[in-house]
DNA sequence: AGCTGAAAATTTCAACTGAAACTATTTCGA
DNA sequence: TCGAAATAGTTTCAGTTGAAATTTTCAGCT
């Protein structure tokens, strides 16, 4: 019959949801562990990190990199650059955009930082072949997907980075003048 | 060369995070289009669901059930129960234990929720083979053992529910009494 | 009975998150 | 050139999240 079918199908997207949810929750639980251990949340860590690969970059090239929105990437912002982890400074040829350098301290600190997904997720998914990490890793792609993530990478496409590069952008024009006046609200950026 | 390897090593392990940011999101961008159209949100529907399910439950158990803990739980079922879609009451052979139970209103917007997932991802997920449907059930289940998911079901294991089931727990006792006072703080618990 | 420790829930606090409104700047067309 | 639309970021606001401290109650022991 078909009602059976239908709650079928419905017990079966619950299970997903289910394991999405322990997965989300896995996630954030090793977030607060290693904020005890090192200080930083890993929405930070990972912010450092991508900053550190991309050498300069704006907020909305940011964002993009770590799948978040643009007011999200503010507030992590504020808060490493509120602890000299992070400059930003305003582009000299478009003052609208705003771009982020590790600073020596936020380079420090990040060579101490831990990894990002749990060690023994890390030992685990090591210890599979490599053909059952690319059926995870297929998988979890497929899911992304079909939950839409796309309309995230739309977003995306706006950005034209071919994500290459560290360090060839803007970054060898005169952007580094630390004059320029302070001319936006009231946030410290020059 | 074993440098290489590590590198590869971590370049999947990335792709792990990265796959799992993107699917965080779209899960979290879901609830704000969600509560956009009924004003709740996600964890808020999973919540009533819940309690409709069980019937009547313990903060703890629901908690355990949301896969969230239960401080969170407290600030969720305070929304609801300000809403009007929520009771919560005392037991009366335990004072310590809080019930909530599912009001008229809270049935009645409930049965008009939306899907917890993406109707998209409802579609498409229903569209695949029933073996498509395991292996992506099995492989979430996986990422969230490995990612230590069961530290979560270690709490539960306090919680002596077999998770089956509902309404068949204490809900036959004498504990509706509607009388008992208001002895807690705060909160308007009963 | 009285005390001590465990247990259930709440409160407080800080961080993440995105929508919407807003500001500053640039671009483009009339 | 001037004004409108577009763009980059920020701010405000509300919701979720969990750790830690707190409160209330219970259970067990003396």
């Amino acid at each position: 019959m078909t009602g059976g079918a239908q709650e079928e199908r419905e017990r079966r997207t619950d299970a997903v949801l289910i394991a999405l949810r322990k997965i989300i929750r896995a996630v954030g639980l090793h977030s607060r562990q290693v904020t005890r251990v090192c200080g930083l949340t890993i929405p930070q860590i990972v912010a450092l990190r991508s900053i550190q690969e991309l050498g300069e970059v704006t907020s909305s090239r940011l964002a993009n990199r770590m799948s978040v929105s643009l007011s999200t990437t503010t507030t992590i912002l504020d808060r490493l650059e509120h602890r000299g982890l992070v400059e930003r400074y305003r582009s000299a040829t478009d003052r609208r955009v705003v771009h982020s350098r590790l600073t020596p301290e936020g380079s420090g600190v990040l060579q101490k930082a831990p990894a990002l997904l749990h060690e023994r997720f890390i030992e685990c998914f090591s210890s599979l072949t490599t053909d059952d990490q690319d059926r995870i890793l297929e998988t979890l792609g497929e899911v992304a997907r079909m939950l839409g993530a796309e309309a995230l990478d739309a977003s995306a496409v706006l950005d034209v980075s071919p994500s290459i590069a560290p360090g060839e952008d803007e970054l060898s024009s005169a952007d580094r003048s630390q004059s320029a006046v302070q001319s936006r609200s009231t946030s410290g950026i020059v």
